[in-house]
DNA sequence: AAGTTGTTCAACCGCGGTTGC
DNA sequence: CGCAACCGCGGTTGAACAACT
């Protein structure tokens, strides 16, 4: 016997809310609360389905919503942000307070989009739009974007380790060849050595079977493990971050929440013991 | 003024993970 | 343990409106 249904739908309205129903809506999770979205439309007196009044709240009816223009710094921080997480318009918004994910996945698809593509990059991978495939996977590998395929740069260690290849760019030249791929890379490390933006000795790692099945930190509700989905949730069945060889990556500071140099960068919010860092 | 095309965004749909029975 | 519903999410749709011809 499983459960009994959650609303009969012959007798459930559609489409756009009327001021009555919005008004029901308001007043009874006033007094209620939110949650228990099943059992809400018929408390509330409701013809609609649980799960349309739960959109109706979250997406319009919510007294912290911002609504209005997003402004120029919403924008950029929702670029940089979907070029770290992908399509995961939930843990956008989690970063835009007073912002649904609806809303910004319609922004992004009626207004970032067009505005990447004007400055000459893919809205879904972030890459310039005329990028050779070698380049653009060297800038996959090291804005930690996963999706695709482990560059010839990254190469493979013990346990499933995976190395980023930079002792050629310590001296600035390059031993083995003075190819075009490898000028790009070149570049694109410089620029982050300029700027200290990441630590080169990155090590990024394939999650282990015990890892994805048996390791107790995936079962426990900690925020560990929920990075540790969320980056799956991304990239599977591709790498993880691994803190083996002390990636040290804070996305407070990634994001522009924090400045100054990078040992500092690690906030209080950030670190785990672990070893994980954590979104914050 | 009327018709056509483009844009916006609220709402719906279906899926995957979780949870109650 | 398995089934079925719940919940939350991302993708898509379509009505309303604006801009253009």
């Amino acid at each position: 016997m499983g459960r009994s249904p959650c609303c009969e739908k012959a007798h459930t309205n559609k489409g756009a809310w009327t001021k009555e129903e919005d008004q029901r809506l308001i007043n009874y999770i006033r007094l209620h609360g939110e949650g228990c979205w099943r059992s809400l439309p018929k408390s509330a007196g409701l013809l609609r389905c649980g799960k349309s009044c739960r959109l109706r709240w979250i997406n319009y009816l919510r007294p912290d919503l911002k609504r209005g223009n997003f402004t120029e710094e919403e924008d950029e921080l929702i670029i940089k942000l979907h070029s770290l997480l992908g399509n995961k318009w939930s843990l956008i918004a989690g970063r835009l307070p007073g912002r649904t994910d609806n809303e910004i996945k319609n922004y992004w698809n009626t207004h970032i989009k067009r505005k990447l593509i004007s400055r000459g990059l893919d809205p879904q991978t972030h890459r310039p739009l005329n990028a050779t495939a070698t380049a653009a996977t060297a800038i996959t590998a090291t804005s930690l974007d996963f999706r695709n395929t482990v560059p010839s740069n990254i190469i493979p260690t013990e346990n499933n380790i995976y190395k980023l290849k930079t002792e050629s760019l310590e001296d600035g030249n390059c031993s083995s060849s003075t190819t075009e791929e490898t000028q790009q890379h070149q570049q694109y490390f410089a620029k982050f050595q300029n700027s200290q933006v990441l630590d080169l000795e990155l090590s990024i790692g394939l999650p282990s079977s015990r890892t994805q099945t048996n390791d107790s930190s995936l079962s426990v509700n900690s925020i560990e493990s929920n990075v540790r989905r969320q980056f799956m949730m991304v990239a599977p069945p591709l790498p993880v971050l691994s803190t083996t060889v002390a990636p040290r990556m804070c996305l407070c500071w990634k994001l522009g929440f924090q400045k100054g140099g990078q040992q500092q960068q690690l906030c209080s919010n950030c670190k785990s013991t672990s070893g994980f860092y954590r979104y914050c």
